[in-house]
DNA sequence: GCCAACGTTGGC
DNA sequence: GCCAACGTTGGC
């Protein structure tokens, strides 16, 4: 899941409340189907900064809920308003996300050269989706790359 | 600031 | 349903 560090980085994920944030403000809709569809309470996260000098993973997080509305859609004060949508038919989703730990960052460039990555969506020419599908191969890579151990410490197996 | 890529909009 | 125009993303 990409992130402005301006707007939310890792650092703001660990301090906030709950070390939690509701992902508000998608309002593209593959990227909200992957939230409804695809993403459920436990699922990892690899949170990726984006628009930034250091562009790449900077933790990980995990799924918090399921996606539930986005309240933002509906007030005209909010940089994501939709006037389109509507409490009684609402368009837009998110999903909560909590911080897991902080990594050393794997920018952009590296993740480039890192041949079990060269798959993963969010580095394909043109992608410009803010949420990405990543595998479990392609996750277990990454791990691999930062020398973190696939499982917590205290997890069984 | 540039620009490639892509999504959305809206006239027809 | 087509497609040109426009807006946004995001690395560089």
């Amino acid at each position: 899941m990409k992130s402005e560090p301006s707007e939310c980085s890792i650092d703001d994920l660990a301090q906030a409340p709950m070390q939690t944030v509701p992902w508000i403000g998608v309002r593209n809709y593959q990227a909200r189907n992957f939230m409804r569809d695809a993403m459920h309470p436990g699922d990892g996260v690899l949170f990726y900064h984006s628009s930034c000098p250091q562009p790449g993973i900077a933790g990980l997080a995990e799924v918090a809920s399921a996606a539930y509305v986005d309240a933002t859609q509906f007030n005209a004060q909010s940089p994501y308003f939709d006037p389109k949508s509507s409490p009684e038919n609402p368009r837009w989703l998110h999903v909560d996300v909590r911080f897991l730990r902080k990594t050393r960052l794997l920018n952009l460039a590296e993740m480039r050269t890192a041949p079990a990555l060269t798959g993963m969506r969010v580095l394909q020419a043109g992608n410009r989706l803010s949420i990405t599908p990543v595998t479990e191969e392609e996750w277990a890579a990454v791990l691999e790359i930062l020398q973190l151990p696939t499982a917590a410490p205290d997890t069984p197996g």
